[in-house]
DNA sequence: GATCATAGTCGTCTGCCTGACGATAAACAC
DNA sequence: GTGTTTATCGTCAGGCAGACGACTATGATC
């Protein structure tokens, strides 16, 4: 195939964002409403184009820290704090998934603690943390008794997917500690693999499995009570990023 | 962020593809030989332009089936024989990735059975099928002791990743029988996971483990004794796409 | 201050799965 | 027949996970 320009159609190329949270014991997404058609006044995922110049991860990094104002985590440097997880999740280039005109959008998944409040372009009610579950329905009404409408272009279908890459590699790698603060409790830690599977665990044997597991979780020598109850020990991640043996993900 | 058709800069995106396949006793994998510059004469993943009115899907099958006049397997015809498996790998996007332009390429990893011979626009001089620690290599010699030079553009990074994608895959998915043809024998899928994790496993765990996970394997009722010694059943793969529990890898 | 509710932490027991490995079966080569 | 190769079945011990009892340490309430 020889080299001609005119060979190859033009493409715009785009990163999208799943960019996932717990808030009160529910997994949640960053949800950003439209200003202009096609889909306005519709939510969307954060995105937006990538420059002339940058690599996709930079460009999704960029886009994270504009939404968000969380720095992503350098994966150079394990014990960075308050660094988002960001990693690439798949891309999504139909033909008609963009009605203007032809789009391949590399979507990026990001993990991040409990935030206070989300902010796009300044304005607050153009952005919020949705529960997932919230999100994905199809039409029908959220908990609030308002309409809901689908996401704006094939989002829910990115959003489905960067759920279930969230639902998997949590079991096998320790990045559910990239949903909690830097340091935390097995408590909290059992409350976030509880969010995002959607399932309850029994606390004894989970607290056996976590503090078992070599390089999980580092303690940190503190202890807390935020939660009410008896003080528990604070930890820190460790060292390991896959789980070996995983965590175990209850059957349905 | 108003639509202005003059705010993005436009990109070429291609389809790369990593084509793996058990030769032998060795995981290979495709491999092209470039015919003009840049990389002139140098070996390089098969892969092309998506079309204007392509999905990226779609270009992959497309590219697939040029290369190798393999059908690529339609998740939604489970049964389906002789297709090869086909699923979205990673997105390359460096800037300097192609010094000719800006160019986004969608990676697929294509998982097939062993095939007669490759084809590269019928010059069969420029594709083969090369075991994945020759393609890997940087510099030295292969085994013929002509020099060996890398891959072209990032394609070490990419077959690299197929080839982890593909080893961490085969653990907790049925995968591993798309590398089988449409009737196999336990220890020829066997002789699938020795090849793709370069370890040597039990015959008689193996042997326990596979055919006691429901849905796996499903006896056809034959025997063969292509492998010489006592004859062996014959099977077909089950519906099982995930495996519970996995395969277990053994440690290093 | 006693009592209660809440959350954390340590143990025990049982069943299942895995790895190691012995034994037998059924073909082919000589 | 003997040896070789591959397939298949069995046995046994160790480890891990699920179920669940027991105890600890705090704050809230009376």
């Amino acid at each position: 195939m020889p080299y001609d320009p005119s060979a190859f159609p033009p493409f715009a190329v785009t990163v999208d964002l799943v960019v996932l949270t717990v808030r009160r014991h529910a997994l949640c997404a960053l949800a950003v409403r439209r200003g202009e058609p096609p889909f306005q006044g519709r939510w969307a995922l954060p995105g937006g184009f990538v420059r002339a110049d940058e690599d996709l991860a930079q460009a999704a990094a960029r886009e994270l820290a504009e939404e968000t104002g969380l720095r992503a985590h350098d994966p150079a440097v394990p014990a960075q704090d308050n660094g988002a997880h960001l990693e690439q999740l798949a891309t999504y280039g139909d033909p008609k998934r963009d009605p203007r005109m032809r789009v391949v959008s590399v979507a990026h998944l990001a993990l991040a603690p409990d935030l206070p409040a989300p902010r796009a372009g300044g304005d607050a009610s153009n952005a919020r943390w949705a529960p997932v579950e919230e999100l994905l329905q199809q039409g029908g009404y959220g908990r609030d008794g308002e309409p809901v409408a689908p996401l704006a272009f094939d989002h829910a279908q990115i959003l489905s997917d960067g759920v279930e890459r969230a639902r998997s590699k949590i079991e096998y790698s320790s990045l559910a500690t990239a949903f909690c603060p830097t340091e935390f409790t097995v408590g909290e830690l059992r409350r976030v693999y509880e969010a995002v599977w959607g399932v309850a665990l029994d606390p004894r044997n989970f607290h056996r499995k976590v503090t078992g597991t070599p390089g999980f979780l580092v303690p940190t020598g503190g202890t807390t009570t935020r939660q009410g109850g008896r003080p528990a020990q604070l930890f820190r991640a460790g060292g390991a990023t896959l789980l070996n043996p995983p965590m175990l993900r209850p059957e349905v």
